[in-house]
DNA sequence: GACTATTCATAAGT
DNA sequence: ACTTATGAATAGTC
């Protein structure tokens, strides 16, 4: 006999099982999962900027490359302003040097930043100026596909050298001051990229896709 | 008597409640809420990062105005995916000139050409952009044994070139806007903020992020 | 900030 | 895509 010989009936499903928090290494249930969770992740996100009237901003890039987006009232918008919020009166890597001896290397670090801070937010005025938003409301925000993108596109890998050559200079940076400030600067972030994360990408980014919205 | 007079406990509390995804007119419960959802919020992004691989970026700003964010491997690794329209396929400046959208484009593209040109003595900027679209670790190479000073220089080039190429940009736009099709844009009208973004409010946005989350 | 009853999200299975 | 049992998030309370 089997081991339920009694009149329960076969439960259709297990229901919800317990998962650890680690890469799903089956490609379609990890396909399935990166779906759910990213419009899960997008209706919380909805309910916050209504609830509590916060402007948020989510972009996420699947396994597979492809870019979404969600943001109220615009991801620009929020993005514009996170960018800019960080240049202005920001204390951040500045401030962490500012008791140590490499006044030169401040004051030097200082300009590249400044100067990458403006660069960013007149790609972000270009971009906002291509793509303004649907009209109010996030989840529809169109995409065109101009000529112009390849400009775009060069310009964007200007970004990326730039991007990489700052994390080049932070880590000299850091190598230069003691050890005592690198837990603030590695959890405090740059008026550009002090990310020191190594992202393996070894993917193919192409599509873009915008956030659509439920709630 | 009472609808329930039996031994029932009196419960400590009632529990969660349903509510209404309508914005929360009470301050404090609001900033409440929002303090609550915005961890959770975090955390979902993280677990989706860790489950499937996905690189994630989350900016909230709080109705107080302060700037919250997330992102995995960095905030700035993903928003600059994002605004680079995920530069996957790349164009080398000549191909680009070599495809045949639009004449008005192509031949404002040519004079950013002739800045290129003029910058010639950056060409190492441009091949060291093609590079980092395949993928490789350019700095691997030359720039990684640099020194700070010409690693600065280095990039204040690269912040001459780009600068051009962003001016011609934008001249373009202007141009492409005025003249024949513009419905992209003239379909929207732009909402109150393009680039400059015109928020009443006079806090002090508070760069404050979060390398990455728990976990 | 912690607690807890409840609602909500979602892993598997279909 | 739909269903369902279960794990997680969280509203209200202290």
């Amino acid at each position: 006999m089997n081991t339920s010989t009694n009149i329960m009936m076969k439960k259709k499903t297990q229901g919800r099982k317990k998962i650890e928090i680690k890469k799903i290494e089956k490609p379609s249930n990890r396909h399935v999962t990166f779906s759910k969770r990213r419009s899960g992740l997008f209706k919380k996100a909805g309910e916050l900027s209504i609830l509590t009237g916060a402007e948020a901003a989510i972009i996420v890039q699947s396994p597979g490359g492809r870019v979404f987006a969600f943001g109220h009232p615009s991801v620009d918008a929020v993005v514009d302003r996170y960018l800019a919020g960080s240049s202005g009166s920001q204390h951040s890597v500045e401030d962490a040097i500012n008791d140590d001896h490499m006044h030169e290397f401040k004051k030097r670090y200082s300009e590249v930043s400044e100067d990458l801070e403006a660069e960013r937010k007149r790609k972000v005025a270009v971009e906002e100026a291509k793509r303004v938003s649907s009209g109010g409301y996030w989840w529809n925000e169109p995409v065109d596909d101009l000529g112009l993108e390849e400009l775009e596109r060069y310009m964007a890998s200007l970004e990326e050298l730039k991007k990489k050559m700052t994390m080049r200079a932070d880590e000299l940076m850091m190598n230069r001051i003691s050890s005592s400030k690198s837990s603030f600067l590695e959890v405090n972030r740059a008026p550009n990229n002090i990310g020191l994360a190594d992202y393996g990408d070894a993917m193919i980014p192409r599509g873009f896709v915008h956030g659509h919205g439920q709630i």
